[in-house]
DNA sequence: CATTTAGGTTGCGAATCACAACTTAGTCGA
DNA sequence: TCGACTAAGTTGTGATTCGCAACCTAAATG
């Protein structure tokens, strides 16, 4: 991934979804809710308490995650008062982003070992370390990765 | 990962490793600068231009991220007024969460289609999608995850 | 020796955050 | 049916942080 012309460098770093997806999960406490969210919490005062944020700030947040269709608002038909924040499928695909940070953090961080872990719950055994993976699953590191041009691609193809 | 007890579910909450992750890289421009980084961007001037930011924030960034050992800051011998700023270990731990990131802007973003792409260098094919993976390779989705706690699973094991 | 370059620092107004208090609508128990 | 309580916010206010421009210092360059 050091190997770019300067073009594609260019590419790389304008036309690409990272500035995107920081645009919506990139403020304060943005992750932290999402977590909550795949915790099964689905209550502002539920959130609110566990993770001790401000409310406004809460309120603001939930709001942007429910505009960038992250989270889906919907009001509870059975107590009226309540409002059940549920991911939706674009939320949900979020869930290795967030898992490669938690792991991230429990690998460098305080060194914890962490407990409770993540698991498979066919096996309940724990699952792998977040990758980048090849075309054909082989594991990837930073060394191994590339920018190809796919019109450039199409172009050797047809030689 | 909806199923917790609510002892658990403390646990999975506070003792976590994303909080700590956040620390690290959850201010604003952070995960930009990281991909700077892996895109081979080395010394001030080069992000300073490239990214747009303001050189204060810059500044501010890098020695955060030099004090989280995620980058290193070393003076050039050659040139005594530059200084290389170099991927950790720890920062190159950060890739799977960047991709994953930069992933799901791509699919849930724009709809821009991400050219160029990133690939395996070996053969050029496009890398796969990030994902959570079970300890024997089969891809996770959200509902397949469940917290066990390990103390647990050394008592019924004895069993 | 004057100019340019690299990597910052400083000052300041604008935006964001955090804490507490308040509001509004709906529920519950007597 | 009425007072207490709960859920989900909103508002006000001070403390932080952001972003921009200008400035600074040491080193290289011509």
């Amino acid at each position: 991934m050091g190997k770019l012309t300067e073009p594609l460098r260019e590419l790389a770093e304008n036309e690409c979804g990272l500035p995107c997806a920081l645009e919506a999960m990139g403020e304060r406490w943005s992750f932290m809710i999402l977590r909550a969210a795949f915790n099964g919490l689905k209550h502002f005062e539920e959130m609110q308490s566990s993770l001790g944020i401000a409310r406004n700030i809460l309120a603001n947040r939930l709001g942007r995650l429910v505009e960038s269709e992250i989270l889906e608002r919907q009001p509870c038909p059975d107590d009226r008062r309540k409002v059940e924040y549920r991911l939706t499928k674009r939320g949900e695909g979020l869930l290795p982003a967030m898992i490669a940070l938690r792991q991230w953090g429990e690998r460098w961080g305080t060194g914890v070992p962490s407990n409770p872990e993540l698991c498979d719950s066919r096996d309940r055994l724990p699952v792998n370390d977040v990758r980048v993976h090849a075309h054909d699953g082989r594991p990837l590191d930073w060394h191994d990765l590339e920018w190809v041009d796919q019109s450039e691609m199409i172009a050797e193809a047809a030689e």
